[in-house]
DNA sequence: TTGTGTTTTATTGCCTCC
DNA sequence: GGAGGCAATAAAACACAA
């Protein structure tokens, strides 16, 4: 825009501002007044004012001014309830704020614009403020995957060194495997993903070789699986992810200070 | 008081719809 | 082609710190 555009463009919108065809419109400087201030006033404050065509004969076209705040009241509560203006009711709405349908028109474009504006920002505000949950959970699960990993490898070296002290001793069913660290370790996993456990379900990421990324979804690099399948497991309490864990814990701890079943049959059970 | 940043009012040009 | 909407922008009015 240039600077020294006319502040009303009459070809545009014809004299429905001004009475006249007096050819006033100089620019925002030469029309304004700016040596009385001592007139100046807000723009239309009553609607006679707006279509007192002897009022702008015998004033010159002021700065833009504000609008009073009943003004803007009036127009809020009407953009409240529509914020777009048929022709009748911005013409109504005019005669009853004091303004010119041009300037409520304005006004209405203006405000929507505003709204948009701070309409977008809330969205970005919410939007931010749910990934950054999301991040967050996702982190906590991953820190709890990790964990429940270390746990599956530190349950697998104790059975294994149970194992090899035992193994002279104890008498194990010729049909009862000795299984590797590896394998318990795969075959433990496979049972909390195959026992209806929610952590991983059956439609989900399966066992792989590596062992390290079983928990892991695909489509979410770093993150695990939708966060409502977990939660599930506390509420349906089949509890077969964690508690399967600390059954298993509870169980070695057993077969370490000499209690229950031998450990051999724990691990032949995992295995059918 | 003054410089500066923000808000509000108004204009312009372009686009879509009827 | 005219009416009306929107984005971009100018410029006045306003707020406020220094």
């Amino acid at each position: 825009m240039d600077s020294g555009r006319l502040f009303f463009d009459p070809s545009r919108y014809g004299n429905m501002f001004f009475g006249n065809s007096d050819p006033i419109f100089r620019g925002p400087r030469s029309v304004m007044g700016l040596q009385e201030p001592l007139k100046r006033r807000t723009f239309f404050t009553s609607p006679d004012e707006v279509f007192d065509e002897e009022y702008y004969d015998e004033q010159l076209p002021e700065k833009k001014r504000r609008l009073t705040p009943e003004q803007v009241h009036l127009l809020e509560q009407s953009f409240e309830e529509e914020n777009k203006l048929e022709p009748e009711r911005k013409t109504q709405l005019a005669k009853k704020v004091g303004l010119q349908p041009r300037q409520v028109a304005v006004w209405f474009q203006n405000h929507r614009a505003r709204w948009k504006t701070k309409h977008l920002e809330r969205e970005y505000d919410c939007l931010k403020s749910s990934y950054e949950s999301l991040l967050s959970e996702c982190d906590s699960i991953h820190k709890e995957n990790e964990k429940l990993k270390a746990e599956v490898v530190s349950l697998t070296e104790k059975v294994q060194a149970k194992e090899v002290a035992g193994a002279k001793s104890d008498s194990v069913p010729e049909d009862v495997p000795i299984l590797s660290p590896l394998q318990l370790n795969v075959k433990a996993e496979d049972r909390l993903c195959s026992g209806g456990s929610a952590v991983v379900d059956e439609d989900g990421p399966q066992l792989m070789d590596s062992g390290d990324s079983y928990f892991l979804n695909d489509n979410y690099p770093g993150c695990m699986g939708p966060v409502d399948s977990l939660q599930s497991e506390e509420d349906d309490g089949s509890g077969d992810g964690q508690s399967f864990f600390s059954c298993a814990l509870a169980a070695a701890e057993q077969q370490l200070h000499g209690e229950g079943e031998p450990l051999g049959w724990w691990v032949w059970s995992l295995n059918n």
